[in-house]
DNA sequence: GCGACAG
DNA sequence: ATCTTGTCGC
């Protein structure tokens, strides 16, 4: 799939046409548990520069131990604007030329915002996903929509998000006491196998260990862009 | 018309 | 996401 991922054009979608468009694309995610052989996980994070740019990195990790096994990176000019429930126009053209510099093939990638828990079901995980053609968990910190029963208070308690009555997602309490998370599949991923996955990943802070890192990553490149 | 609204 | 200092708490 790439001529009809609404970025290979020869211009960007309108928004219009980009909600069209993942209409359209949500018919191709496949729903199923993630790759029961895991060696390699990966997880994507970016950063923006006031000179309307953007830094996209992504970090492989061996799995289960979690060690830093590589890190890739791209800057590029931000082309597409910040609309609710279509982030992925935005983000995803600098995170995939990221992966591709990537040697590692990873077996699962996580992404930092929502995968089915979407409008449309078609969250950046899912379009990260399809394009790639690579099972992709989404892990927002913030929710884009949906509800949920509260969740209780200590770590490990999760609630089902659903959409119009259709389970999207956990609302996961990844450490005691701090705000909860929302973990939802990407693409050839489920609800079950995605909250597995990110569980095992957090270690001592609320973000996922892979995550936590890459956003650590992509803070200091952009440091370092403005001295040099 | 009034909120809600990933990064 | 980003612009920003100090401050409260473990």
């Amino acid at each position: 799939m790439t001529p009809s991922d609404g970025l290979h054009g020869s211009s960007l979608p309108t928004p219009a046409e980009a909600i069209a468009l993942q209409k359209e694309l949500a018919g191709r995610v496949r729903l199923c548990p993630l790759p029961a052989r895991v060696r390699v996980v990966a997880a994507a994070d970016l950063s923006y520069l006031p000179s309307k740019e953007l830094i996209a990195v992504v970090l492989a990790f061996s799995w289960p131990s979690l060690e830093l096994l590589e890190t890739a990176h791209v800057r590029r000019p931000v082309e597409f604007p910040y609309v609710p429930g279509l982030l992925s126009f935005r983000e995803l053209p600098a995170v995939t030329a990221a992966f591709e510099k990537l040697r590692h093939r990873p077996d699962v990638l996580l992404c930092d915002g929502q995968g089915l828990a979407h409008p449309r079901r078609f969250g950046l995980a899912c379009h990260v996903g399809l394009v790639l053609d690579l099972p992709t968990v989404g892990c927002a910190k913030k929710r884009l929509c949906g509800d949920h029963d509260p969740v209780g208070t200590e770590k490990g308690c999760r609630s089902v998000l659903t959409l119009q009555g259709d389970p999207v997602g956990y609302v996961y309490r990844s450490r005691t006491g701090v705000k909860p998370i929302y973990v939802s599949p990407g693409h050839k991923a489920d609800l079950e196998s995605s909250l597995d996955l990110v569980e095992r990943c957090v270690r001592r802070y609320r973000i996922p260990e892979p995550l936590r890192l890459a956003h650590n990553t992509v803070t200091r490149l952009k440091k370092n862009a403005h001295s040099p």
